[in-house]
DNA sequence: CGAATAAGGTTGACTTGTCCACCAAATCGG
DNA sequence: CCGATTTGGTGGACAAGTCAACCTTATTCG
């Protein structure tokens, strides 16, 4: 057995430097996406993004587009050309917003709730694996740690000595 | 105001239903890789998934392409791509390996492991950042759990009631 | 009140990641 | 030993996400 090999698991027998949190975090988001494309692509002919779009109007009926985009965390060109894929596939209704001209009012077609409810609990039990497959300590912080990390990203000014 | 406001920190009055875990986790690496994106641009020429080859390779010396790129959980084409990217570069070096004849060796130039220098703090300090910003009881368990899902993630029989 | 600024959506171009076919090398099993 | 299977890398096509310019609408400020 060659000296310094590595396995997927990090579970070798030598201590090896930790990956970066950042990748670590990456990796983790590709497999969930990864896995979650299987599922939805198993159960229907949606992208996930689209998926996502159909979810997060189902969990609550937003106040108009621009809540809704920034809840997803979508960036504005990828959420306006995924909310028109959805309406031209009957998916999705789009009208004006009644205060303000700017933004679009999203509300689910039948097709639109159909998909929601063959789906919805596909994605849910996935989620419940996630949660089942945390111990009650890591459960209790993993969104409170998730959502620090996420504040922690949105800093843009580093000037702790950096050469800008 | 509006009944139903959204607010982008979940810090609104009305307790409304959290976003699935794979959500936020993909909402939380694409800040972070954004974040990323920013400072390897400010500091070199470089593309994140270029940065971190360099970044892992810094980290231990790999025994071949094999071991790096699954340690990265990069795909195939991508890593074959981003490696051929950085050598043109001239911050790589390929060369056959030893034993098999399938994979590459992988070693950093000079000029590959000048840039690891200097970007290396300036990442580092950002992981830094990311570890303090978790309480303890959050920093204890960060790693466990994302591995925890991580694995979760890799599950492809889905045989509880699906409808395959 | 009007100019300046900011916000929201669209579109095209680009980056990053995935999928698949192909080929070569390694491994496995009869 | 040899055929079958698996693994690793390449390249093209495609999906997903980002960036920036532009236009419209709303807000801010003097």
């Amino acid at each position: 057995m060659p000296q310094n090999r590595i396995t997927d698991d990090g579970q070798s027998d030598r201590p090896r430097r930790e990956l970066p949190l950042s990748l670590v975090i990456h990796q983790l988001s590709l497999k969930i996406d990864a896995q979650g494309r299987a599922l939805v692509a198993r159960h229907s002919d949606l992208t996930l993004p689209q998926w996502r779009v159909i979810r997060v109007i189902g969990l609550e009926a937003p106040d108009g587009s621009t809540a809704l985009r920034k809840l997803m965390g979508f960036d504005k060109s990828q959420f306006s050309k995924t909310v028109n894929q959805l309406r031209a596939r009957g998916l999705l209704t789009v009208s004006a917003h009644p205060e303000d001209g700017r933004q679009l009012q999203l509300s689910l077609t039948e097709a639109g709730r159909a998909v929601l409810d063959r789906l919805g609990p596909v994605l849910d039990a996935r989620n419940d694996l996630f949660l089942q497959a945390l111990a009650p300590e890591e459960l209790k912080v993993i969104r409170s740690a998730l959502s620090k990390l996420g504040r922690a990203a949105e800093i843009t000014d580093f000037s702790k000595g950096d050469d800008e």
